[in-house]
DNA sequence: TGTGACACAAAAGTCTGACTTTTTGTTCCC
DNA sequence: GGGAACAAAAAGTCAGACTTTTGTGTCACA
């Protein structure tokens, strides 16, 4: 799906990975590199450059003499794309979907509001394209379809705010929303009233109504939540 | 200030991470691996080992062939704390300083209200002596006393939040906040409005108030944009 | 003149084995 | 019982040889 190992260190992270972030090895697991080495049948060197990477993203730490432990998970770089995708993959996926989809309502409706001061010409067109598109697979068991134009149209907001913090989150949306199309909740058609609320926030963003735009995203946000049982109703 | 080269490879990193973020070698640019072993006088191995690390953050990509290519910055893994240091101590600090504030101003609130209603009783007492010492610091030009309670005090809202990426964000806002005393604005003493501010928040936080505290930590925000001239006045 | 196949070379990727350094646990002496 | 010396374990480092991929240039043929 992501990247399919182009080395040997890329298959080494994406055993290893999942294995640390899943739980199979418990923060305080002591792991050796000699050990890794023969498990996975390569050099270890091969398994020093995946120990670095997951040091990098604070999955575990290497000390002489005593091996590499796992962190415990306050210390994980849980922001890491590459950590989202394993621990969404893994066992505690609703867990990690409840709190992306509460940081994605407080970061979307801002966004949404920048979005509308500064989004493009081009980036409305598209915008509403993708509103259109929606509205277009929003019945009929076209779930991929309508999961594609969601995914761009959020994809294009976080964009057109102009916040480059916010426009990377774009990759976390998208599996975020994968994950409840194809995981989680939504067996039947979407629900009729958050596609109409996307197409008038494509409105509200072309005709630059920031304070519009932001209450319209936070309503598209408050149906997710409520899809995910976090807020009462 | 982070973690001081406790091997060859973080020695390397330390060096090659913020001259790519710094612009130094801008996208496209392309290193080579002997090169790079020959420039900081250690083996190849270890150079591997810093590029794996370079690579996991986005920062560049290694092909056969060609070298080890520097990614454009859209594509860089901005929310990664190395990554966010780096580009802090570099030179386009101020335009950094603004994305995270505005990030700030989108999770704060949203973490605040949660924090009034998940706080534990530990928590409440901890946010209030933080308050205390900010107040008892606010005179005097004790600018570094002052910076170390508001680092904690907004460490533990987002602690008490109860949300996981909310929680991670401490880092990130007390670089921000460190930034702000040693740079760019802050002069003089605090501002009186923003003391009082936060002393209103831990009250609200305690009471389980949860709208009064995102509307206290939304005021709060109002005054760190407007330190970087974000919002006119 | 254009185009495709083929060969060459450059750079990363991998492996191996030897050596160094740090750290921890143990033992031994006072 | 406490402290100092010692031994072993594991990561860290290095050098060199070899493999694999891939961009590029060349040459023949249409």
């Amino acid at each position: 799906m992501t990247d399919q190992a182009r080395g040997l260190h890329a298959r080494v992270l994406e055993n290893l990975g999942p294995a640390i972030t899943g739980g199979e090895y418990p923060p305080g697991s002591v792991l050796r590199t000699d050990e890794l080495a023969q498990r996975f049948e390569v050099s270890r060197s091969v398994v020093r450059e995946a120990v670095r990477v997951l040091e990098s993203m604070h999955l575990v730490e290497s000390r002489r003499r005593v091996g590499v432990t796992v962190r415990p998970t306050e210390e994980w770089n849980v922001y890491d794309p590459q950590v989202i995708r394993w621990r969404l993959a893994g066992a505690d996926r609703p867990r990690q979907l409840r709190s992306l989809t509460v940081l994605r309502s407080a970061i979307e409706p801002a966004a949404a509001g920048l979005a509308a001061q500064h989004a493009t010409p081009e980036q409305c067109a598209a915008l509403t394209e993708c509103a259109l598109g929606m509205v277009a697979t929003s019945r009929g068991q076209q779930l991929e379809g309508y999961l594609f134009h969601d995914i761009n149209f959020h994809r294009i907001v976080l964009n057109a705010s102009g916040n480059e913090m916010f426009a990377r989150l774009g990759d976390v949306v998208a599996e975020v929303l994968a994950g409840r199309t194809h995981h989680q909740v939504m067996f039947e058609d979407p629900d009729p009233a958050a596609v109409t609320l996307h197409v008038r926030l494509a409105e509200a963003v072309r005709e630059g109504d920031a304070a519009r735009a932001e209450e319209l995203t936070r309503e598209i946000a408050v149906g997710a939540l409520h899809e995910l049982d976090i807020l009462a109703p």
